[in-house]
DNA sequence: TCCATATAGTCAATCAGGTTGTCTTTTATG
DNA sequence: CATAAAAGACAACCTGATTGACTATATGGA
């Protein structure tokens, strides 16, 4: 087996781990509706990509596939649009109570799949394997285009 | 920074990173067209699984699906389908010139690649991240049920 | 001040890749 | 030998993406 092609499968594979783990997770936390691309979205209108358009840059899509996604998620209780008074073309995108909670649980997961990480790994490769990653991909977190990674 | 958050994120920015960056190569080593799926595919049909149902049952997904990719890859020339003497429901999928040159020069982008992640983290270091993942992630590595993990 | 240009959002058509269900043909098995 | 299982194909449909065209609104420079 080259020993090239393992490393890129299991960096597919451990973030799917993670990512499973979550959703199973987030399901028997009230929110089983939640797909793995709604907590990047999310993720990404807390952080101050509020509007389809912008969240479209951020997320490395274009602002109808954005908006669209923005839809599915006002249609799911997680965000609401809300007209810009200082600027009508747009409308900004907030998170509800339900988007609000969403979001604080899958962070309370993931602090927990990687305590469990640490205790399989120890805490210091754990450290490690971080430190690795943060040094062998882009800085910025959250220029992530994610979506479209694949075709 | 929830540190949870940042795990995931990181793997699957690691994992694109070099995916881009095979694709990259690949277009300018004679394979443009090669899309990310279609080298798991490949891979898939190397091993051993040569058979649209067999392929899906590896990759995880419906045999109808693994039969329209098929067709996919057909057409891009990278596998033909021959009908099996032995079983004649079957219809072989083997890999054409073109598409073992594909899987030829992926390896080789691929340890290319890992030999960068060498040179800049360290060899040791290195193994260490793959031990980790290894330790975290299912012992098969071709199970990978690749598609639709996003959905 | 006014016009040219850029931006936000939406609609529509299209595509890729996946799903389920149904069906035929052929092989394997009790 | 009859029945069950498996391979492939066809059809209808879903989701999430794309591009292109269009409207409404802001903005910045002559």
């Amino acid at each position: 087996m080259s020993n090239g092609f393992e490393l890129p499968l299991r960096l597919l594979m451990a973030f799917r781990v993670l990512i499973d783990a979550l959703h199973e997770e987030l399901a028997e936390r009230g929110h089983p509706d939640m797909r793995p691309m709604h907590g990047f979205v999310l993720q990404a209108v807390a952080r101050g990509a509020d509007s389809a358009a912008s969240l479209g840059r951020t997320l490395g899509v274009s602002k109808q596939a954005a908006g669209k996604t923005v839809e599915t998620l006002e249609g799911l209780g997680y965000v609401t649009r809300v007209p810009d008074p200082a600027d009508s073309r747009r409308k900004t995108v907030v998170l509800t109570d339900h988007g609000a909670d969403a979001l604080r649980r899958s962070a309370e997961v993931f602090d927990e799949l990687r305590a469990r990480w640490a205790a399989e790994l120890g805490a210091g490769r754990l450290d490690d394997l971080e430190d690795a990653l943060r040094r062998m991909t882009p800085g910025e977190l959250f220029r992530l285009d994610v979506p479209g990674w694949f075709g």
